[in-house]
DNA sequence: TTTATATTTCAGCATTTGCTTAAATAAGAA
DNA sequence: TTCTTATTTAAGCAAATGCTGAAATATAAA
């Protein structure tokens, strides 16, 4: 850490303090919120959060063909989510189906109503 | 695109084309969204953005201080935010206030909360 | 004007991310 | 069992991301 010269005069010293114990101690929070905002955080995987928001369960395939993506690809993203549990599973045959947990589900609901409204050009 | 051999047996015709169609209408709307929540997947600015929801407005030394980072890190997230209008500064002599805009003040509130409470690891 | 403070910008670089392709796994049908 | 369907996994690579350090910009004080 280099730049560091700027320890300012007028700094509320007190404020500096408050918010370093803060950080110290929501640091891990931060960073399984951070994570599992980055996963929301995607093109492509936000619009499979809001399919199946939208239709409840789809498998890769369906997927793949409504994304024109590489099923491998779209595999790859979901794992990523059903890891840090935005999804889970259900097998019916071969075919495996995606949801959304309900915890996320709730979560990013004030999400999916800005895409289901397509407002968020106005709100945002 | 290749391994794209998975035209399911069973698949919903009608689903897939409404999904198809759903996907294309809201196709800058899922690229502006997912550029938004990107901005809040990362550690650092999650951090920035939670201090600054606390504590109002910060600069960019206050920042670095508390974090224990690079001001130029720092001001290179902090620049990436405002470019979205997730901040908005304000001057006062040399030193350049950030604080949240109102409108996703409003919309990360959820988040903040659970940081506030710290309950992610049950909620999330 | 010169000097100090506060911040931004730029270039370079290492790490991470997301995609492609090919191979592996798993379940049902022939 | 062999073949087909559905999906996952692994290796490789190009692009994006985030940090460092140095230089540039801007305001205020001496």
């Amino acid at each position: 850490m280099e730049n560091n010269s700027c320890i300012r005069q007028q700094a509320d010293i007190d404020q500096i303090n408050r918010c370093k114990e803060a950080v110290s101690e929501l640091n891990e929070t931060f960073d399984y919120l951070a994570n599992g905002l980055s996963l929301v955080g995607n093109n492509v995987r936000l619009k499979i959060l809001y399919l199946l928001f939208e239709e409840k369960k789809l498998c890769v395939c369906d997927l793949s063909d409504i994304l024109g993506m590489n099923i491998s690809a779209i595999s790859q993203h979901l794992r990523k989510m059903k890891d840090r549990n935005l999804l889970q599973t259900e097998r019916d045959a071969q075919t495996i189906f995606y949801s959304l947990t309900p915890k996320y589900s709730t979560l990013l609901n004030p999400f999916f109503e800005i895409l289901d409204k397509n407002k968020v050009l106005e709100t945002i």
